[in-house]
Formats: structure tokens, C-alpha cells, sequence
DNA sequence: TCCAGTTTACGTCATTTTTACGCAAACTAA
DNA sequence: TTAGTTTGCGTAAAAATGACGTAAACTGGA
């Protein structure tokens, strides 16, 4: 038999990594070094080693890339066209993962989303499909990765305004984040602000 | 290198296919007739051809299996532990697929969740994050594929109630699903019921 | 034929959540 | 000192949710 007939392929895994600053939500990119797609972007990832899961091989990734292991991620979607790679059918586990910027160290590689041009294999394709599932799934888990220890209301509110594409009226935001319990306060205030100094909140 | 070192594996599909009955969450079983885990049951799955989608292959295994093209199915979670599969490195994509009873010919091969076995390979772990799945996107897409073109609103209540694990009031069940807007009147009723009768509703 | 048992289909009412918006307070920059 | 900004407190109307009351409409059995 051959491997038509066999469903044989290499196991990959693709992580559209996203973080958040100055207002911007940004995603992770490399250029290519080798054909195919030589000089266009590309996701971070890799083929899995023989014993290990995809969560195993991407968490790796994520260590050697950020330095540790706390950066959080999670399985999105598969995918699975045959010529996704123009090498050899490969099957791709896409994961997202979300830093925040206070972790990052080399800030070069980091792209607006929002200004993304053509990028190698597929992966245009997986970083939208990882934006809906951030969009989609914003209040279970997501938002508190991009968020410092500490942060007023106000940048916590806009980064649900940029991931849900829309608004809030700061003063009802305020009441649902408190209410919901998610954030307490802190005894911390901005300061060096141009208007009135906001107090500190975290995550409970 | 060895196939360690290379990522390759063979790729399947499992689906996780539910239909309602009888006021119960039923899923599609296989007896295996050949080692590994011979007699135990499995879902409906099988490796992709090389031309294929992951999709494309669990739509044919659908066909096959029901005789029309009109089964639900979406991914929702890839299993890539390396000793999932005893013979070789398995790869499995895992769908949920939801089918009405009516379009059910051979029921015997039906099977209350609630009663499973034990299941061949990680089968049970699929058949579990898949009902976690339907739980959590009851209202998006997924309880419509268990009605029948038109039904009483007890009985969409019933399922919403087995796959949420919670019950409703009937009377706000009603008010619920009318002002939403995802069901309107017929002109039908039930009959034969030894109570008042219900008006039929389908979907918009 | 009438009653018991059932569910539907209509309703009320109190509570909670959401949404719109008013405005003084606290800061910087000029 | 003033203009410009956002915070942090508030009110009030509107919408959604949840508990529950009850007549109507059917069957099946007494």
C-alpha cells in the first residue's frame, strides 16, 4: 500500500501567539529562513517527537522561545488539507497561547493583527481562526493572560474592545467587572497620569 | 532518523454521534471483531486517505453509515497521545455528530450515554469531552439537528434538560424559546396524547 | 358520563441585569 | 489659572430572568 491509502502524514503543531500593547492586539511571527515560503512570516511550531502530545511539543516551543513555562495556551483547531505543505502532507494541531507583554524580551517579532500581509503554508488562515476563538471565548480564561499583576479598569477594558470589536461605556464596565467578581481592588493608583489617577485592580 | 525523531504518524477520525431518543442521550457504538480490545466497543472512525480533509473523511464514514449527506458533524478536539493506538502512533481528529432518531434505520447499535461501558482505546475520553462539548454549545448550532421538522416545545425542552443537566419551568422554557426567535408556530397540533395538546413549532 | 391525571397556554409579579447618561473629583500641561 | 482628560460615584429606565397561579384540553378508567 502506499501512503495514499494509509493516512499516514507528519504530526505538526502551529501557535498563533497573541499579546497586547499600546492599545494593539499582536501576534508573534518568524521569517523564513528556507523554502517553501523562504522570507514570508510564519507561526511558531514544529513537528512533534515520537512520545510526546502536541500540548508536550507546544509547551517546549514556548519554553525556548519566552524563557518559561507559564505561558498559557490551548487546542483550537486541526488541520488537515493535503497540500497545506507543499513538502509532504502534514497534519497541523493549532494552538493559541497568550503572553503578556511584561514577559516579553525581544519585541521585534511582534506584529500588529491587525496589519498582517500574506504569510507562509496556511497560516494566515489559523491566526483568524484563532482571533474568533479569543473573540469567542474572551471572558472564560482569555482576557487576565495579557493583563500585569496590577492594571486600572481602563486597560483591561480596552482590550475587550479590541478582541470583541466593540464598545463599552467605561462607567458600565466598571459595575460588570466588579460585580462579576473576576478583579478586586488594590491599595495601588496610577500615577504620572494626565488626569485623574485610577486605582490598581487584579484578578482574584 | 527514525520515526522518533520525524513526527509521523497515522492520521484518523472518531465521531462522537449522538441522537436523542426516549427522553435519553443515545451515542453510536461499534462492537470490534479484531484485536486490539476485540468485543469492546468503539465509536465510528477510520484513518484518512492521502487526498482527504479530515472532514472529508468523517462526511464518507457518515454517508456509509446513514445513507444521506445531511449529518452534522464539527472538530472538536485531536488526541495525539503516542500510546493511544497499541499498533502504531495514532493521531485521531475527533467530530461530534448529531442525527434525528427518525432518520435512524438499524437502532441496535444505539446506546444510552448514561450507561456506557468501558470502550476500546481512549474512546470513553473522546464520547466525554464530546458530551462537554455539547453541553457547552447547546444553543449555538446543536439541539435543532435532534428535532423533527416540527415538535412540541416539551420535547426541545426535554433535550435541552438531558444534555445541560439542568431543568427548565415550562412555562419560561416557553417564553424563553418563543422570544428568542429560533422557533415559531405551525398550524399542527399533536394528537393522540392523553393531555391537552400541544401546538406544533419548528425552527426558523 | 364523569372524574382523575396530565400538560398546555395563557397570565402576573418581584427580582436581577443591562444600558444610558449626569456630574463632581483629581490629575497634567500649558 | 484654565482647559482637557479620565475616574468614580451616582440615578433611572428598560430588558431579562425566575417563581408561580390557573383555566383549558385532552385520555383513560371508574
Amino acid at each position: 500500500m502506499t501512503e495514499k491509502t494509509l493516512g499516514i502524514a507528519r504530526i505538526a503543531v502551529d501557535a498563533a501567539i497573541f499579546t497586547a500593547h499600546d492599545n494593539k492586539l499582536k501576534v508573534l511571527l518568524h521569517r523564513r529562513e528556507k523554502e517553501p515560503f523562504k522570507d514570508k512570516m510564519e507561526l511558531l511550531g514544529g513537528l512533534l517527537k515520537g512520545d510526546e502530545t502536541a500540548g508536550e511539543t507546544i509547551k517546549k516551543k514556548l519554553k525556548e522561545t519566552f524563557g518559561t513555562e507559564n505561558v498559557f495556551f490551548q487546542q483550537f483547531y486541526t488541520f488537515t488539507k493535503p497540500n497545506r505543505d507543499p513538502r509532504a502532507r502534514t497534519v497541523s494541531v493549532g494552538f493559541i497561547a497568550l503572553i503578556n507583554w511584561n514577559k516579553i524580551a525581544d519585541e521585534s517579532k511582534w506584529h500588529e493583527y491587525e496589519k498582517m500581509n500574506d504569510l507562509a503554508f496556511d497560516h494566515k488562515e489559523i491566526l483568524k481562526l484563532a482571533k474568533k476563538y479569543l473573540k469567542d471565548n474572551i471572558s472564560s480564561l482569555i482576557v487576565r493572560q495579557f493583563m500585569d499583576k496590577q492594571f486600572p479598569l481602563n486597560q483591561l477594558q480596552k482590550y475587550y474592545e479590541i478582541i470583541e470589536e466593540i464598545e463599552y461605556d467605561n462607567r458600565n464596565f466598571r459595575k460588570k467587572m466588579i460585580s462579576s467578581g473576576i478583579v478586586e481592588e488594590t491599595k495601588d493608583m496610577e500615577i504620572n497620569v494626565s488626569h485623574r489617577p485610577a486605582k490598581l485592580f487584579r484578578f482574584k
